[in-house]
DNA sequence: TGATCCCGCCAACGT
DNA sequence: ACGTTGGCGGGATCA
């Protein structure tokens, strides 16, 4: 970078403009017409200020903004009016005030106005830069700042140049699993602890001992390289985007957020979050504009968390006075799962999805079979081509003109609506989405409950792990690989994940040198499982049929959409009814992102290889098949129902682990093992079979994944004998133990009304099964209570001497630790 | 005044 | 060579 070049005048520029519109337009002198003509122009700033603020939740956002509002709205307004007096439209609009109204927060909030929460499956939600840019009047570069962080949730992901997918909060309690795991790994909450420790023996000092302790504790894992956690599935695009400079904002929002996630009182300073962040960069840079810009990355990088109200400001009052914090708002993450981790982690994922859940990492392994890093590097290639394809299509579909339409289908809601004027309209989708969304996720959570089965609050995550559709067949497979892997091989670069398909499985990327690393973990963490071959893998390489069949179904999925529903769009993926839809939806979108892959691979592997089925004894495919064949054939309706089916049918156990024979070849398994999963369905159901994994990705789809409830009815069911009730354990770690019998046949009979019923029943079932006399992990249970009671913040007088903690074990990154100085108070403004 | 953080230059990238 | 990304930090606003 070079040096300075300050542009000073710039700023001058940007004032003079206004000035210059404005110039005699006093604000003094203007005419108080606003109100009349605010109704018209739904675009004023203020109008979209009162919205947000309205949409904002109530808590968390707060009188300071209605106070702001009520208080410089007027003026605003009155400034606003004036201009227009003077201006034409277009001149009117650009002219913006108060710096507030162009923060990045509000922008952001116009931008997550735009789309759905949980997007259905319409297949694109994509986001052309461009466009969004120009409809929230505002310069690309900002928009930049906002896609970045979204997509270090993975919210979106990047297609192309330009061009990004709108992904929603479907992947969001994965990836909050997966940060989480990795914060963990990275040992962030002894950072912390060292940091505050640091700080409150002496206040600033930079000098060599501080820096050789910091050194210590952060150099202890090398993996400060770490870079970027990918879902699987979501891995391409950063593969080929993120060369080398996936640096700052994308990873430096990662890591922000697992400070929230992995800190007991979830409550993480700016100073002390920069410290640390800087910290991994390079340890000595103490320097203090080095801290300076680190804060004001934060500040950018804090406001888009705030938009998507994952945490809200505070302040944390200590001796040295108060300083400026942030606490998390957003969703429990499951406590960590150490090495069960990823597996069922998912449960956490509280809403809608939650049954997608399983089935977005399907897909995301059948497009990226487990891979490691080395995987890619044979495929740049692949990228470019899936790209170029994307590309292609793409063109075409928007060249007709408006890839504003496309778009505007895309997302159900408000994108319908062209920019501007959709902007009121789609805060208001968003408040109201807002609402009806807590209303669903607590609906979800209940239903869902099965898995989570959480006793406590309702809030506080599900911990147990439900077995969540494929988990136990996977759970194996995950947990052995972490056995196998010696934890400090996690702790220093915490880079895989195996993909569990219930589990949040994460990729790290790695520089170059600790690639290998990462090599290290590979599908066979998936395999392991197989000898007992109750996991169901099943990759869907092949493609052709599928493919088509897919397409086919998007298609007329997406016919079915209707931009009227827009407004429910949001709410749309919660409505049971609406699910088969949904699903078919989703899986369309899926596939159209991953069809590309899928024919690639399917080309380069070519055929055989390519669909290879992997049915575990307890995956009842033919069940579902039949269904959906007896069901009907209308490609939506099939779909549906497959997918409906599909969720309900297979075993929760036998998950499907999308990978190609080649994969599995790699592996060692035993040829007899994989079993094309077509002998056992017909032609259709097959079809389905795959496509439904694919889609996953962001969708609420179960696909290929077994339904939650289904899954945990089944597993129960066949579990239920086995284990004893009793102490309440993490469902993983038995469940990965059991045996499992099982009988599909069981649970197979399902209806969608069914469905309800059963997760209740599962539900309770499931409790039980977790229940479980046989605890696994040592103090899991003890921790998480031990947790809760901590959590509950206030009681400084809980807080133990730092000095326990200086041995820097997990002990005390357990939460119990208080950092002296923490008195904690923690303000709302 | 310190906390926030907008703005936009310009370099690294991608095509 | 040009368009896209996005690091970066000056300095304007806000509180």
């Amino acid at each position: 970078r070079s040096i300075l070049k300050t542009p000073l005048k710039q700023a001058a520029t940007s004032h003079s403009v206004l000035t210059e519109i404005q110039p005699e337009c006093q604000p003094l002198t203007t005419p108080p017409k606003p109100k009349e003509i605010l109704p018209a122009d739904p675009w004023t700033p203020t109008s979209n200020l009162k919205m947000l603020i309205s949409a904002a939740s109530p808590e968390i956002r707060s009188r300071e903004q209605r106070r702001e509002l009520s208080n410089n709205a007027g003026e605003l307004l009155q400034a606003k009016h004036c201009l227009q007096e003077h201006l034409s439209g277009d001149e009117y609009e650009k002219s913006q005030p108060s710096r507030k109204e162009k923060s990045l927060g509000l922008l952001c909030h116009k931008f997550l106005a735009r789309y759905p929460d949980y997007p259905s499956t319409a297949e694109n939600n994509y986001i052309c830069l461009d466009e969004v840019a120009e409809e929230l009047n505002v310069e690309r570069r900002r928009i930049y700042d906002i896609v970045n962080v979204l997509e270090s949730l993975h919210m979106v992901s990047r297609l192309a140049k330009n061009r990004y997918a709108w992904h929603g909060r479907h992947n969001l309690s994965k990836t909050l699993q997966a940060l989480k795991k990795v914060g963990e790994d990275n040992k962030y909450t002894q950072q912390i602890q060292m940091i505050k420790k640091r700080e409150y023996e002496h206040e600033f000092d930079f000098d060599g001992e501080r820096n050789e302790e910091m050194a210590r504790s952060f150099g202890s894992n090398e993996h400060s390289e770490m870079s970027f956690v990918e879902l699987p599935g979501m891995e391409f695009r950063a593969a080929s985007v993120n060369s080398r400079k996936d640096k700052s904002l994308r990873v430096m929002s990662q890591k922000f957020v697992m400070l929230f996630l992995v800190s007991t009182p979830q409550i993480v300073s700016l100073e002390v979050a920069a410290k640390i962040l800087i910290g991994e960069d390079q340890l000595e840079d103490l320097d203090k504009s080095k801290f300076k810009t680190k804060i004001r990355r934060l500040y950018d990088i804090a406001n888009v968390l705030s938009s998507l109200e994952l945490i809200k400001k505070v302040h944390v009052t200590e001796e040295r006075g108060r300083k400026p914090a942030f606490k998390w708002t957003g969703p429990e993450v499951s406590p960590n799962i150490q090495d069960t981790k990823l597996e069922i982690t998912s449960t956490t994922c509280p809403p809608p999805i939650s049954e997608s859940i399983p089935s977005k990492e399907q897909c995301s392994k059948n497009l990226f079979p487990s891979r490691g890093k080395q995987n890619f590097t044979r495929h740049p290639s692949l990228i470019k081509l899936v790209k170029s394809i994307e590309n292609d299509r793409r063109k075409i579909q928007s060249a007709p003109t408006s890839p504003v339409k496309i778009s505007a289908s895309t997302d159900q809601n408000l994108s319908a609506f062209p920019s501007k004027m959709a902007q009121d309209p789609a805060i208001a989708t968003h408040q109201l989405e807002g609402q009806s969304k807590k209303a669903k996720e607590m609906k979800m959570k209940l239903s869902r409950s099965a898995l989570e089965c959480n006793l406590s609050s309702p809030e506080v995550v599900l911990k147990p792990e439900p077995p969540r559709t494929v988990a136990p067949s996977q759970q194996p497979a995950v947990t052995q690989p972490l056995g196998v892997c010696p934890p400090s091989h996690s702790s220093v670069s915490p880079v895989i994940l195996p993909h569990t398909h219930s589990g949040v499985s994460y990729a790290i990327y790695l520089h170059p040198s600790q690639a290998h690393t990462v090599t290290t973990y590979s599908p066979s963490f998936m395999l392991q499982p197989l000898p007992r071959a109750n996991v169901t893998g099943i990759k869907s390489i092949n493609s052709k049929v599928v493919n088509k069949l897919t397409t086919e179904e998007g298609d007329n999925q997406i016919a079915t959409d209707d931009p009227t529903k827009s407004l429910t769009a949001k709410e749309r993926p919660t409505a049971k009814s609406e699910t088969s839809s949904q699903r078919c939806l989703k899986r369309s979108q899926a596939l159209e992102e991953n069809n590309i892959i899928k024919r690639y691979r399917s080309d380069e592997e070519s055929l055989n290889t390519s669909l290879t089925f992997f049915p575990s004894g307890y995956l009842i495919p033919l069940t579902q098949c039949t269904h959906g064949n007896k069901a009907g054939f209308s490609d939506e309706e099939k779909a549906g129902i497959c997918s409906l089916q599909h969720t309900t049918y297979s075993s929760p156990i036998a998950g499907v682990i999308p990978m190609t024979a080649s994969e599995l070849k790699a592996v060692n398994i035993p040829a007899f093992h994989i079993t094309p999963l077509n002998i056992m369905l017909s032609p259709t159901s097959i079809a389905a079979a795959p496509v439904l994994s694919n889609s996953c990705l962001n969708s609420s789809n179960t696909s290929s994944a077994p339904n939650p409830s289904s899954s945990v009815l089944n597993f129960t069911l066949q579990h239920v004998g086995l284990i004893p009730a009793g102490v309440q354990v993490p469902a993983n770690p038995v469940l990965q133990h059991m045996p499992v019998s099982s009988q599909p046949e069981n649970v197979s009979r399902s209806s969608e009304n069914m469905n309800l019923q059963e997760e209740k029943v599962s539900k309770k079932i499931y409790c039980n099964s977790l229940t479980v006399p046989c605890v696994p992990k040592e103090a899991q249970v003890p921790q998480t209570v031990t947790e809760n009671f901590f959590r509950t913040p206030g009681g400084p007088n809980t807080v133990p001497p730092l000095s326990a903690n200086s041995d820097g074990t997990n002990t005390i990154s357990q939460g119990t630790l208080y950092i002296p100085q923490r008195k904690l108070e923690v303000s709302e403004d």
